[in-house]
This record gives structure tokens, C-alpha cells and sequence, in this order.
DNA sequence: TTCACGATGAGAATCGTTGTCAAATGCGAT
DNA sequence: ATCGCATTTGACAACGATTCTCATCGTGAA
């Protein structure tokens, strides 16, 4: 089967149990902590069908998804509270933000297209300021490469 | 492995090639397009090393990258103009959006913890106009595993 | 030109994620 | 409670993007 339908899915033990593995926690996981965590705790359930569920969670809209930097997708329960991070780039050291002034602008601007159920995610990343110290130190010798330090759009 | 920002690096006709195939570009491209747009054009450069480069670059922020929905590392070669989008979570549609006030905040926000060198990347998904309507009406065929993906100008 | 070492290429190895399909299960009707 | 049947599940194979290995090549410096 293909698709499956928004509007009917069937309540199993194992979708339950990954929903409530998901909001016992406030972070992002991984689809492969989710089975791991459900294993180690005497829950078993199929890797492919975390993966399912979570999809299908996904897609109503029940949690939402980002893709760690690593390229794994990671997933949080929606009603969490709501935050944005900072990453270095170098050593990744995260550090958390929070600000209305996104939470009302993707609203808005999300709305001025005529979406609805609107959710977002965004990630900073760059050098900390460590990082950014180090980063002078080791400075080459030669001529610098053709890296424009301009980055961010202002 | 590491981190080599600030290291020197040799100049090779294969990472000139990889620098010029992105920014002919404003797009987001992967590793394997970049590839297979090189081999087009003759250009004969090894997949690993299409790779190697494009993350080093992007270590060095010379380049941006983000993940695709389908976990796919993309790549644009920094200075190209920068936007984020709003996507449907139902169909797929993907309309471009832009503003000020996000780029001012990320910017003030990381300065404020002493990052430096910030980039951001912020996706928002919900539902378009259409899915919202037939949502209240039956169920919708949602999409396939790969999302068809139009992009509209906003 | 020669030397030392970073960079490259081809292919194998990884590893997250998806596809397959038979068996198990939830739900409405009986 | 039971039956029929479509949805789900689970074990595992299949996939595909990315990384690793290592012998060989190319570049900057002497």
C-alpha cells in the first residue's frame, strides 16, 4: 500500500507507543533513538514501523521534523515548548535562543500566502566566539583564500 | 574528520571546476548534480571528491548548505540572493518567501551570544490554500514518498 | 628539476531509510 | 464473541547518499 489516508488510521499499541515515547521528551529525536528507547524499555516495536509512524505523524502534522546536520531526520512532538538554536559551526557547541519576533513572522508572512496550520523551524549556525578566536590565531601565511567574510543577508 | 577552517588549501582544477558549477548557480544543488553537471560539461572530477570540497567550502562558509526534505546535503554558493520558503505538508507546493525582519533577527540574536560568521536556514510548512479547503471536506491524497514539489513566486 | 605532502579517483564500506510481503490485528457487521 | 477484510506490523532485503581507503597524481617550495 501507498498512501494512507489522513483521516483514518488505526490506534495500535506501537503507535502509541512511539507517540508517547516522542512527548516524553521536549527534544529532537531520531527515529533510531525512538526504537532504541522503546526497545531498552521493554517495548517492541519494528525499526521500519517507528519510521512509518513517525512519517505519518509527520505528515498530519502531529510532530514536527527537522534534519539533524548530519543528514538524520529528527523528530519532536509539536505541543513542546518552542525554541531556536545557535550551532558553532566548528566545535558545535549549541547554545538556545528564543524570540517572538520569528514566531510572528513566519506566521504572517505564512498566512499572506493562505497557509494554514503553520509550523517552522529554523537553524542558526556560525563561529562561537572561541572558535572565532582560534580560528585568527591559526591565520595563514600565505595570501587569504577567496573567502568573502560577508555571509549573512542584513 | 576535523575541522581544517584557516588551514591552507591547494588550488586544483577540480575544485576550481566545483566552485565555478555552483555559483553558475543560484540554486541549492547536491553533490550529485554538481557531479554529474561536471562530467557534463567534461569535466572529469570523482564523486568523493565533488564531496570533499564541497564540505570543506562549506566549513570555511564559503558556500551554504542545508538538508532537502528527503535528506539529500544541498549547496549555494553564498553571496546568491537568500530566501526560505513555505511549504505545503500535504502537496508539496513550496512558495518563496522573503523579509527583512528574520535575517535582522537571526543576525542580532547569534551576535548577541558572540557567534560569529552566522548563516540560518528557517522552513515553514503547512497547509496551502487548496489542502486547507479539501481537508474540511474528505480525505486527501497525500503525497508519495518523493514530494512533487512546484515552486511559485511570491 | 626535485622533494614532500596535500589532493584526487575508484571502488568498497557505512548507515539511515524505504520497499517487500507474509502474518497479525483492529473494526464493523453478524 | 465471531467473521471478513483492509490496515499494520515486523524481519530483512534493497537503496542511495556519503564516507573511507589507499595507491597515485599534482602543487608549492627549495
Amino acid at each position: 500500500m501507498t498512501d494512507q489516508a489522513g483521516t483514518e488510521r488505526r490506534p495500535t499499541r506501537q503507535r502509541a507507543a512511539i507517540a508517547r515515547a516522542l512527548s516524553a521528551s521536549a527534544e529532537f529525536r531520531s527515529a533510531q533513538e525512538i526504537h532504541a528507547d522503546l526497545a531498552g524499555s521493554g517495548t517492541r516495536v519494528g525499526l521500519a514501523t517507528v519510521y512509518r509512524n513517525l512519517q505519518a505523524m509527520a505528515t498530519d502534522g502531529e510532530v514536527d521534523v527537522i534534519r539533524s546536520p548530519d543528514g538524520e531526520a529528527v523528530y519532536r512532538s509539536c505541543s513542546t515548548d518552542h525554541h531556536h538554536h545557535v550551532v558553532c559551526r566548528s566545535c558545535g557547541l549549541a547554545v538556545e535562543v528564543t524570540g517572538d519576533a520569528v514566531e510572528r513572522w513566519a506566521e504572517a508572512v505564512a498566512a499572506a500566502h493562505g497557509f494554514t496550520q503553520v509550523r517552522h523551524t529554523m537553524e542558526m549556525e556560525g563561529l562561537c566566539p572561541a572558535c572565532t578566536a582560534s580560528r585568527h590565531r591559526s591565520k595563514v601565511v600565505r595570501r587569504p583564500t577567496q573567502a568573502p567574510r560577508r555571509v549573512v543577508d542584513g
